[in-house]
DNA sequence: CTTACTGTACCGGCTGGACGGTCTTGTCAA
DNA sequence: TTGACAAGACCGTCCAGCCGGTACAGTAAG
């Protein structure tokens, strides 16, 4: 069973993904993640014993909430496809101004290894679309272009404006089929 | 005899790529740079005072490569649009397997600002591609799929297959028009 | 030609601080 | 009492930036 206080991990979590945001990836240290979470060194240290099973821990959390929301947009009523899920799903997530996941700077600065299940994951995803259509060119290019809309709000690029943000989602809907 | 006329500079700046690529994006350290072009802290040092002035250097350089290769690129015969030799240049950068600006990260990591000239470079030249089309939403999506691209391409992502990619970039070539 | 001076390019040891990880010492619920 | 969990002082390591040197080129007076 999980420890009584359960909350403590989400908590470290959660913190490290702000430090990250507010203080810059090079700033995630152990101590700066623990104070933000309202917990000591050692506290974290218990929960996680080392910052690269902290990383392993954003990156495995970052990818079940992917999943999960990605399900729940597949399941939702008005999606023809799984593609237009995703495009969905991306185009909200990147309308937050801030980028949220900046703490995936610090995992590659710590060892680019750590995203591999990422890139797994994200290799998964194409092999599933590809299965749903017909036509790999405009799959292709709606699978780039997200990944790019994505990149972007990581970089925290604001390049486009509003309505070129929806412009653009509509356009990828259009040509997704 | 030590070099007198060598153009340490450059060697540092193709030096410190070296290193953020092989060894890590959080191994940039100046002994590292310093040892792999062939020069000593200090020698490092006096041509870049702070590892900041290195990280913009690496920046600046990047930019005024990528410029370059985009004019030529563009003042080739064969390009109707500066949109298709920016599809063919980035389809080309994105083809050699090994990530080339790495040194990204570790910029970030440093401190996120040294990538706004990059930001302001990319904003300017949506600008630029906006003047020479009315289909402002097949430009905005060859534009964030180049985005896209030049990011997996970054991160290290291998998930397109050498066919994926000719199929990708000559669907983007077609709807670019 | 030679000696003395000046500026440039580079060297490498040092240090102060930051950070990851360990260890000892609590604390509190069962 | 006990054992899961938390606290934070402490230690070893690493690194950026500093500094006092070295080598050499140019110049120009003697």
């Amino acid at each position: 069973m999980r420890p009584r206080k359960a909350n403590s991990r989400e908590k470290i979590l959660a913190a490290a993904a702000d430090v990250a945001r507010e203080a810059g990836p090079g700033s995630l240290s152990l101590e700066a993640v623990a104070s933000r979470a309202g917990v000591s060194k050692g506290g974290l240290l218990y929960n996680f014993p080392t910052k690269a099973k902290l990383m392993q821990g954003l990156v495995e959390n970052y990818l079940s909430d992917f999943r999960k929301a990605l399900e729940a947009r597949a399941a939702e009523a008005g999606h023809e496809s799984v593609l237009s899920a995703y495009i969905k799903l991306s185009a909200d997530d990147c309308e937050r101004p801030k980028p949220s996941a900046t703490w995936m700077f610090s995992a590659i600065a710590e060892d680019p290894d750590f995203l591999t299940p990422i890139k797994a994951f994200k290799h998964q995803l194409l092999e599933r679309l590809k299965g749903e259509t017909s036509d790999l060119g405009s799959l292709l290019i709606c699978f780039v272009a997200i990944e790019g809309l994505r990149s972007m709000n990581l970089f925290d690029s604001d390049v486009l404006s509003e309505d070129e943000h929806k412009l653009l989602v509509t356009s990828l809907l259009k040509i997704a089929g």
